[in-house]
RNA sequence: GCUCGGAUGGUGGAAUCGGUAGACACGCAAGACUUAAAAUCUUGUGACCAUUGCGGUUGUGCGGGUUCAAGUCCCGCUCCGAGUACCA
């Protein structure tokens, strides 16, 4: 009989929305395992053949999972909020929400044609007013919380108030933007609107002064890893630096806690590593300067072992030390200067490697040697990290060194044998010489020595520094989640709870308005009751999607987020499968938002996912025709270097095997209507190439194509096949016939003669064998996420049942629950096909018995005189004195036993047993 | 530049603790069935040599080292990929 899987699919999709098989509730009596997919932005393209790869990993792990006895929550749901869906809607005026609502229901529908094991009554949708109710709540939360540097965590804004009332700053823990000073007497003086100023200055979600990444293409503003290279990741549009007032996340305060949650989580090093690197600690010290005329300023070191090789100091352009330290002398050059630096873009800012810059006039006075410091003005130094100005050293600093040669600075080198005549010695290692009291140690007891005296006299302090910057929480675009917040003199408030959601308002435009205000400014009454206007910016497309596995757990509660019971019951994520595109992203961003839950109590645990597994990309497989220059003649791939060719794209789906339809291509374009063919071996042979899926390479591949022709089944085990889900890979259509043939083998186990014919006879000791070395591998391939080498064991394992023409009902169910994860479909028809009434999920996984796996032979290499001279196979249980006799007697020892040399036997697997003669 | 990965047949990949390298699959070749094709099945398939002896040599990017034994461990290179980049 026929293996139909077009029939079996439809009808056992059927049966698991009849029993809603996939409904999972909290259950304590079954511990829980939590299995996420990062949930995809529905775009107008629809699925291609590469997104499901991870799905599809997740939902064995599912499904494997479940039949391990785990109450599992395995949900799905969509990143709707987006800048294509708004491009599109400015371009047709077609409401996002009709064109975001259509692609979802697309990618609905060819996801459900895999057959994933979802709990859809659980989906979120992030741009359903109901769902962003809570991440408006997030937001006014965050608003009304500082961090506490002491504590560790965030706490009510009322707290800090209420010091400030007592005390003023003194003794303060909280993270600011700036570092205030005032006392209790004069906080009581201030007016509201200053004691907001100062408030805003503390709180986690803030409105704040910044440089931002402006791309007036796109009308917004972006944030950090959202731009790459100077260009925008969405559309490649050139990026800016403009100073904006904007919303920003205080993720800063969260750097230590960020980096340190590192070590308690199961990712692969290299993640870690990105976000290591991307929240970038470093351990220094800040050191105070004077300056001649009573201005002082900090800069931010990890070098303060190399203090006595200052020769000057560095300002950023943007620092506003510039104006209080330029000289009346140099202001001309200056303001040229700031204005040219201005001018140039990120873009020019990094193509631009000439040093430039201009004294300010000024000198600072070292702290140490009293010597005068010229103070220059550079964009080598950066405004956004540290205090925005430099000590200069440059005989260990190359950008330092650089901008002193350009400029004819001293150069002092301070490490004993190094030679600064053409570059700079960076490394830090070495003795210190040149440095007073630093000299003769090394230089990594230097950089405490130095900290030290520089505390010890009050002209600075230790500290830690960190890269990671605070996120800017703005968008000058319609399509986002609206801001709870309304302005009343020109301070900015939160709506009511309440009032939540604050639901996005209809516009007659999704363009900025004629004076460059954001959409929502078109929207009419957008106020308040009481008539205070309410924000015109949205959140950005990271908002929704940092605390959704939160709200999966407990969908439909409009009191909260997450109800107490259920977030202690499901706790954090146990798998999440996503790309690594969001490194730098969605994970820095998800982490610092649940740990912000966290300390409120939202989320029982900090970490929102334990383990996570970056799925690789799939890349496109394109194909080539070879056209002879000129002419309408196409040469088969081995032949084409005899002429004089040059390669074209070639839809894919006119080739199979690299072997071209050559009908099918005359047809495919009215070009090639009359083209002419020189084949090799009668046939035309493409030439290929490893590219990004793209419609333009015409390599694209839709899974709806490979579920028609294969079925559901052949593409999950297909795509498992692959390769390591990890590794990025093309997708290759040449080898899913091999899949297929599997399945239908498989399928044929259960057949005799067109009828199903499955016996109850005892299993022969190979069948078990076979069997349970399968229960075995897959098991534990399915524990490492090994599912190709899974795939190749089921392979294997009936191979070795056709050969033992095996039809045993035992033997046959256990293969069949564990195919189950891998291919559902077919294994529901064959187990209820078994006789079974309830669905093959709900059966327990089989277990592994070590009995039928003993060997009864192993594999010896014996080895003379150090070298592997040939193999025997002996009885597993034989003694070593019994091997030694064997080995003795052998024919091919005779040569080596009759000399008088030292010998060895080497026993393989194992250890090495020396036998004495 | 820095950080982290990786390199195994014609192809995708396996080798889980240092223990018979190339599992499994694709492709290719030969054969069976067939009027024929497709499908299916059988056999072979790293390279080189020998194939009237069913064996030998060599082989996991390159060069060294440790070990009875190295794709795997150590040292030094080459190339490829990813992330990041005036971060003081």
């Amino acid at each position: 009989m026929d293996y139909n899987f077009e029939e079996i699919e439809k009808r056992w999709k059927q049966y698991w929305i009849d029993h809603q098989t996939y409904k999972v509730k909290e259950d304590s009596s079954k511990p829980k395992y939590y299995v996420l997919d990062m949930f995809p932005y529905p775009s107008g393209a629809g699925l291609h053949v590469g997104h499901p790869l991870g799905y599809i990993a997740s939902d064995i792990v599912a499904r494997y999972k479940r039949l391990q006895g785990f109450n599992v929550l395995h949900p799905m749901g969509f990143d709707a909020f987006g800048l294509p869906a708004e491009q599109y809607a400015i371009q047709t005026g077609q409401h996002p929400a009709i064109t975001t609502y259509k692609n979802i229901a697309r990618y609905r529908e060819q996801l459900d044609k895999i057959g994933f094991s979802y709990d859809w009554s659980r989906e979120v949708i992030t741009c359903d007013p109901n769902y962003y109710k809570w991440t408006q709540w997030a937001f006014i939360k965050m608003f009304h919380h500082y961090y506490d540097n002491e504590l560790q965590r965030a706490e009510p804004i009322e707290n800090l108030v209420k010091h400030f009332e007592e005390r003023g700053t003194e003794g303060i823990h909280a993270e600011g933007t700036k570092e205030l000073h005032f006392t209790a007497d004069e906080w009581k003086t201030k007016s509201e609107r200053e004691k907001q100023e100062i408030l805003m200055n503390y709180r986690i979600a803030y409105l704040g002064d910044t440089m931002v990444n402006w791309c007036p293409q796109l009308g917004t503003v972006l944030a950090n890893d959202e731009v790459s290279e100077g260009f925008s990741i969405r559309g490649g549009y050139p990026v800016e630096q403009k100073k904006m007032r904007q919303w920003c996340l205080r993720v800063s305060a969260y750097a230590q806690r960020l980096l340190d949650g590192l070590e308690k989580i199961d990712w692969s090093d290299s993640l870690k590593e990105t976000q290591r690197n991307w929240i970038g600690r470093s351990e220094g010290a800040v050191v105070h300067f004077n300056t001649q005329t009573g201005v002082s300023f900090d800069v931010f070191t990890t070098r303060p072992d190399t203090i006595f090789g200052v020769t000057f100091m560095v300002l950023a352009p943007e620092s506003e030390l510039v104006e209080q330290l330029v000289t009346d002398e140099h202001r001309e050059t200056v303001d040229a200067y700031l204005e040219k630096t201005k001018r140039k873009t990120e873009r020019e800012r990094i193509a631009d490697k000439t040093v430039s810059g201009v004294f300010s006039g000024s000198y600072a006075i070292h702290p140490f040697t009293g010597e005068l410091l010229p103070i220059w003005i550079s964009d080598y130094v950066l405004a956004g990290y540290g205090t925005g100005a430099i000590m200069a050293v440059p005989a260990h600093d190359s950008r330092d060194y650089a901008f002193a040669k350009q400029f004819d600075l001293p150069i002092i080198p301070l490490i004993e044998g190094c030679d600064v005549s053409e570059e700079s010695f960076d490394a830090k290692e070495g003795i210190m010489m040149n440095s007073d009291f630093l000299n003769g140690l090394p230089v990594q007891e230097a950089i405490s020595a130095a900290i030290d005296e520089i505390e010890q006299r009050g002209i600075g302090y230790r500290k830690v520094n960190y890269r990671l910057r605070d996120a800017i929480f703005s968008r000058q675009r319609y399509w986002g989640e609206p801001f709870p917040i309304y302005y009343k003199d020109g301070m900015p408030y939160t709506l009511d709870e309440s009032k939540l959601p604050l639901e996005l308002p209809e516009v007659d435009k999704f363009l900025p308005t004629e004076t460059g205000e954001p959409p929502l400014a078109r929207a009419k009454n957008w106020k308040t009751e009481e008539g205070y206007p309410l924000e015109v910016s949205t959140m950005p497309g990271f908002a929704g999607s940092s605390a959704y596995y939160l709200r999966y757990m407990d969908p439909h509660n409009n009191e909260a987020l997450v109800s107490k019971e259920a977030d202690d019951y499901w706790k954090n994520v146990d798998l999440y499968i996503g790309g690594t595109e969001h490194a730098t992203g969605h994970l820095i961003y998800s982490r610092f938002w649940n740990k912000f839950l966290f300390d409120l109590g939202v989320s029982c645990v900090e970490e929102p996912f334990q383990k996570l597994i970056n799925q690789g990309m799939i890349q496109g497989r394109s194909n080539f025709v070879y056209r002879i220059i000129n002419s309408n003649t196409f040469v088969s791939f081995n032949l084409k270097d005899q002429y004089d060719t040059m390669p074209i794209h070639v839809d894919i789906n006119i080739v199979h095997n690299d072997v071209l339809d050559i009908d099918a291509f005359r047809n495919w374009n009215p070009e090639y209507k009359d083209a002419e063919f020189i084949l090799e071996d009668g046939k035309y042979i493409c030439g290929w190439a490893v590219e990004k899926m793209s419609k333009s390479m015409f390599n694209v591949i839709n899974p709806d194509d490979i579920v028609k022709k294969y079925g559901a089944d052949t593409l999950r085990l297909y795509e498992m096949f692959l390769g390591p889900i990890e590794q990025s890979k093309p997708w290759d259509t040449n080898g899913i016939d091999g899949v297929y043939r599997f399945l239908r083998k498989f399928w044929n186990l259960f057949f005799t003669d067109d009828n199903f014919l499955v016996t109850d006879d005892e299993p022969s000791k190979e069948e078990l064998k076979s069997l349970h070395k399968l229960i075995k591998k897959v098991t534990f391939d399915i524990e490492n996420f090994s599912f190709n080498t899974a795939v190749s064991a089921f392979m294997i394992c009936v191979n070795e049942l056709i050969s033992l023409k095996c039809n045993k009902r035992s033997i046959l169910t256990d293969l069949t629950i564990c195919l189950s994860p891998f291919a559902p479909h077919i294994a529901e028809e064959l187990w209820h096909r078994l006789g079974n009434e309830t669905t093959i999920f709900d059966v327990q996984w089989p277990t592994y018995n070590e009995e039928y796996l003993k060997e009864n032979t192993f594999s010896y290499a014996i080895s003379f005189n150090g070298k592997t001279r040939f193999t025997l196979d002996l009885p597993a249980d034989a003694t070593r004195e019994e091997i030694g006799k064997t080995v003795l007697e052998h024919p091919n020892s005779k040569k080596w036993v009759e000399d008088k040399t030292p010998r060895k036997i080497i026993i393989v697997p194992g250890k090495i047993v020396n036998i004495v003669i």
